[in-house]
DNA sequence: TTCTTATGCATAATAAACTTATGTATTAAT
DNA sequence: ATTAATACATAAGTTTATTATGCATAAGAA
């Protein structure tokens, strides 16, 4: 390995608000059917222009974590000699996909109106 | 001490996500001039119509830490007998409100691109 | 052809930021 | 008299991320 500094672009970083990274996996598996790791990240910056970048650190254990919980089948796939393993949403993974969307909009709901109050409560 | 179970009402919870307190206490701050603890969490519970609990085991800590960084000033008053500890925004901490509230501005706008993507990049 | 970058996975160590569970103490309400 | 509200605090544990590695193949640049 002549690996020295692979990390060197890590761009002022990205802030991923701690919790958003699973809502994110599944949000992009609603809409693809069918994705592999790698495959989230690339399109993850490409969407945000660059904006959020998901490391490969948080990106794997959260993949293994939501197929324990029964919301993520896999299937591995051999292609140009390298592996890829494809996650699809299961059953249960629709209806929390579902739970997560709803529960990231109401969050984003509730900051704009704490950012922005109508109403002053003083 | 007769306590039971204090936490009965925990509300379906109110799913902070990580990474928000700090911003939030910031914005109080920079609206209300100066703040004490147990304030904060009933106002943002005024605000947000009970949407948004700070517990006091992260709030706390959170004023301690930004205290520690400068970004804090407290003044001690007794109040009908019981302590109170205003908190205010230092110089540092007026700039630090800034940018974090920019911070939180960007990322509710990533993600919102990201639920809403305005083209399809497959 | 050799080095680097990109593709593709993985995991361990660490850190950050919470929740949960307590503890103390005073005042107001039932 | 007991409970709820006000007001602080902290320790233990969990979740979720970052940082730093590791392995392996393919493609591109030097």
């Amino acid at each position: 390995m002549h690996k020295k500094i692979m990390y060197v672009c890590n761009m002022a970083n990205s802030k991923l608000y701690k919790g958003s990274l699973t809502t994110i996996i599944l949000k992009l598996l609603n809409e693809s059917e069918k994705m592999y790791g790698y495959e989230m990240t690339q399109k993850v910056k490409a969407i945000t222009k660059g904006e959020l970048n998901i490391t490969e650190g948080a990106l794997y254990p959260a993949l293994h974590k939501l197929e324990a919980e029964g919301l993520l089948d896999v299937e591995v796939k051999k292609v140009d000699n390298r592996l890829r393993k494809y996650y699809k949403l299961t059953e249960k993974g629709n209806k929390e996909t579902v739970s997560k969307l709803e529960e990231l909009k109401d969050y984003i709901k509730t900051m704009e109106t704490f950012m922005n109050p109508k109403l002053s409560l003083d």
